[in-house]
DNA sequence: AGGAGTTACGCAAACGGTTTCGTGTTGATA
DNA sequence: TATCAACACGAAACCGTTTGCGTAACTCCT
């Protein structure tokens, strides 16, 4: 058995070029030896690594790593592994993670903007990556500032129904209860909001807006809004929202959903074990990420025409789930 | 500027070989066009990826995400990179997902078992990546049968200290709630839980152990249950099976903790915000994926000694968080 | 038997770096 | 001035694989 490394390599891959017999035995040895190649080599060889890397604000959180379960589930079809990196919300993990990341080690990038970045409104680190010609697709916290694919779900369309369904119900006084609007999606939410009020002759109210910190306690905050306001339904942008005023309200003697019903986002185990279970928007976390795996596996295979930059967008839509905590 | 290619590569590594004013110049051009050494090249070359692969059964599950949390962080700090797989609980998605990772794409393996490869009890797949040095931590969800680095929770003593606790507040009718046991964890867990009952002069009645499947409607079973015994406290494995048993015995008009106490394992979000909220055991997760991933970190750098196998089972103590469910 | 055409295989470059070792230049010392 | 470190740098091998191209050997035809 002496063959050259290079006809072995061509016997492996079923090659033409080579003999029926001598494929048969070099692939033998192979199975007996257990070969495998080295998949180091053939990324460099090829410069594909079949990797690709995702970066999230938070991996122990119910949405993201629904489009996680997603994204991997694509990828691994498509035969690509993923590399995880959480920015934990933080600007500069995120910064150095993409760099990390970008030498090389994957083919392309999903990602959703850490609560900093959307403050600092700093992105340029997803500009040179993009200039430098890795594919990136972000995904529900995005930015126009960056010339890329992404994938968000209709927040304003889906707040709007909501709250118009509220207003079918008869409710009349229907908070909002959300985060700093740094965040695009907050923001387009709080705008569905406004505009299904408005639109069914309700004034919007700003007093009926109460903006909590993205975590930490808010007990107080939360008590002295339901004390100051008579209100007959609220609208929370997540689920942590939406069980911390419910229980809120319980506490002080109030029926769900007889004298005031609950809407949240982020269809999460929360959201289905709550007393009362809590009705809410379904955001087909997973779906997303299978989307964006999707455009970004695309993106990285189709590099003959990777200047036209045709960018998309792509939207999923939405949906509300009905529970316990409305009428 | 004309310098060999070797020049240059010492010169960004701050090689002691090369002149004070020819290493500036080399470090200058390669800010100036931003020069970024390729991983892939340089994992070539010195047989380290650093990237570990983490498999596990499920992302959208608290315990794992909380465990992941802790490997990426500590991984990272160490310049490591993690790739995950989703074994989705299945034997074969776990094969593939080891044989695809385990050719050159990782330095070594962080896991915890399917649940169908605990069925099966064929463990083939970790042992050919033992035996062909790749280092393997496994977390949680472990085997004796494979020689390698474990990191598991004292279920045993932990599940003990639970029940006696139940049992110190009066409760003498106490129920287990678990699953079928080839979950090495669940078995620890209900051992504990015999072994408690019985040194408190209780005796370990078979029919008051409710075993449900993994996942599932299982509702009906449990009302049943709970119809047929007289109750007064309840152990349960996991947080949803908690709960789920707290609506059920609340929908009978029972009073939690006055007529019935529970207390769960798996301190994720669920037990925070139940009503009432649930005593749980916290098995920090986060510290054990720290933990996983510096054993693992420790065995692929000391690749000198990598015979000597002294392989260590670390042992995390988890503590019991008490809140409204028990008395 | 000699030339053409196949067939089956090997050589070597390439992927992008690191690193060992050798060597030319310099300055100091005898 | 001859000798010799010390210093600074370059050539080349190497990591494991793929692949274009060259070529030996064989078949076939005339």
């Amino acid at each position: 058995m002496d063959v050259s490394i290079s006809t072995v390599s061509k016997a492996l891959k079923n090659s033409e070029e080579i003999g029926r017999d001598t494929k048969e035995k070099v692939q033998a040895f192979a199975k007996l030896y257990n070969y495998k190649p080295n998949n180091i080599a053939i990324s460099l060889k090829n410069k594909r690594t079949k990797n690709i890397g995702v970066i999230i604000p938070d991996i122990v959180h119910h949405f993201f790593t629904t489009v996680f379960r997603g994204i991997e589930k694509y990828a691994n079809e498509q035969g690509y592994n993923v590399i995880v990196c959480v920015s934990d919300e933080s600007f500069d993990k995120e910064v150095i993670n993409m760099e990390l990341l970008a030498n090389g080690s994957i083919d392309g990038f999903i990602m959703s903007l850490s609560a900093e970045t959307q403050q600092k409104n700093d992105f340029n680190h997803l500009k040179e990556v993009t200039e430098q010609g890795v594919p990136l697709v972000l995904f529900d916290r995005v930015t126009d500032e960056v010339a890329c694919d992404k994938v968000v779900i209709d927040d304003f369309e889906i707040s709007y129904k909501a709250t118009k369904n509220l207003i079918k119900n008869g409710r009349k006084r229907i908070a909002l209860v959300t985060t700093e609007n740094y965040f695009n999606v907050s923001k387009k939410r709080a705008e569905g909001y406004t505009k299904a009020l408005m639109d069914n002759g309700i004034a919007a109210n700003e007093a009926l807006v109460l903006k909590l910190p993205y975590n930490g306690e808010s007990d107080t905050i939360i008590d002295a809004f339901f004390d100051a306001h008579d209100i007959d339904a609220v609208l929370c942008v997540n689920e942590i929202f939406a069980i911390t005023c419910m229980r809120a309200v319980q506490k002080k003697g109030l029926r769900i959903p007889e004298d005031i019903s609950f809407i949240g986002f982020t269809n999460g185990i929360l959201s289905r074990y709550a007393t009362p279970t809590l009705t809410t928007v379904e955001q087909h976390g997973e779906i997303m990420g299978e989307v964006a795996a999707k455009m970004l596996i695309e993106r990285v295979e189709d590099d003959i025409d990777e200047e036209e930059e045709n960018f998309k967008t792509e939207v999923i839509k939405a949906t509300l789930i009905k529970r316990d905590s409305t009428s």
